[in-house]
DNA sequence: ACAAAAGTGTTATAGATACACCCATGC
DNA sequence: GCATGGGTGTATCTATAACACTTTTGT
């Protein structure tokens, strides 16, 4: 790739900028990272993340969903939203590169075309990843976690219809550990953040109770325990 | 441009970087932030954040704490952390220019020396400010307010050693309610964030109790409540 | 003694977890 | 009938809010 840094530090203030998406997706019940390998130097072979030079005439959100859609459809990005900025002078060889960062999140139950260069990986797997995007990476998975406790964010995760078994193994995948689908319907249900569609699904092969399907009553972002530990006077 | 597979639009623009801080601090029991008034077009008059343009050799965080040793002793932040881009293009007339903006705070029983351009002004009476510095000023107050929460940001607002009563009256100005002084204590005593000196101060002119010194157990931010409402098995 | 401010004890309430038990289906 | 997975009822646990009450000082 380009140069041989010669002219580009002297410039001085010329910093380039470019937005970065971890995009996550669960994936046989695992929590995955879409990642493309590089084919040159620097970092040859190595994975990194989607994402490219921010345009003269967007921001760095339209940016990073215009970047996207070249990789995926854009349509099938469920969330999108900020992480922050990386910015070490040094975080690529040559010249100064400013990165955003974001996290972006794809429904469990579709499955984008993408370039022969590019692929799922476990996020508590990941193969030798490029300059700092494991860092990204890493804060993109918090995020999620954090959020996955105090917002409707699941949305984002899951099926538009899905069964409590199923979103149960969707949480599980992203938290890291195993959730009881017991109390992840009341808390969801008591939150109003699910609720039932009142259709069902027919019984597995060996029988059971037929599964009711639920759908989650927002598909935007809202913050749904407001968590204050220091609570305004009701 | 380094390790994109990506061609973007050519690169016809020069994206200038600055960073910008909303210095909060308790004054008068009033949240306020720390805003210098513009003395040449575009927006003169108007009161802006303090900041400047990101350096060559510094990442943005050391940036802003370089530039905010202009105006503030820098060793009187107590605590600075990212908040997110603004990245619209048209955000300022003339040249592009993102901004990574932070929050910074300082303890209220500082009071730093500052040119004569720069003022605190109260968060809910704000002037007119430049640019979208507004919109950074509320992003800034917000984090703080969600933070006051469940880590023990505290710290950084509050004297080394103070009263529960100073205290109260800390936390109720940031958070814009009434906070109780009894409950204050307990809940951040039982999280251990904060601990009696075992020092006390003289009762006041009108008497009453003399009141315990305490302080933060750490000075770094820690969350101290994890709000996992799908909490890991024990 | 009395007023004032600080601090403690006690109860109420909310929101989560844990677990036993009941329900509906295929074979 | 019975195994299987789905769903509900109920007890328990934890953390905070509310508020009455006690403590310690100055005048």
């Amino acid at each position: 790739m380009p140069h041989t840094n010669t002219s580009s530090r002297a410039d001085k203030g010329y910093v380039g900028h470019e937005v970065l998406a971890g995009v996550l997706q669960i994936r046989d019940d695992r929590l995955q990272v879409m990642l493309w390998q590089r084919a040159q130097e620097p970092d040859v072979h190595r994975w990194s993340l989607p994402g490219g030079r921010l345009a003269d005439t967007e921001d760095v959100e339209s940016s990073i969903r215009r970047q996207l859609a070249e990789k995926v459809d854009v349509h099938k990005l469920s969330h999108v939203e900020q992480l922050s900025v990386f910015s070490k002078p040094d975080r690529l060889p040559g010249r100064r590169v400013v990165a955003t960062a974001f996290l972006g999140l794809v429904p469990s139950d579709t499955d984008p075309a993408m370039p022969a260069d590019t692929a799922w990986h476990p996020v508590d797997a990941l193969p030798p990843t490029a300059f700092d995007h494991e860092l990204i990476v890493l804060a993109a998975r918090d995020r999620l976690r954090a959020k996955l406790s105090y917002t409707n964010i699941g949305f984002a995760l899951a099926p538009v219809e899905f069964t409590v078994s199923e979103l149960r193994r969707i949480y599980s995948a992203a938290l890291g550990y195993q959730v009881a689908a017991t109390n992840l319907q009341r808390v969801l249900s008591r939150r109003g953040v699910l609720e039932p569609t009142g259709r069902t699904l027919p019984a597995g092969p060996a029988g059971g109770r037929p599964p009711a399907l639920f759908q989650f009553t927002s598909r935007d972002l809202q913050v749904t325990d407001p968590f204050a530990v220091f609570r305004p006077p009701t």
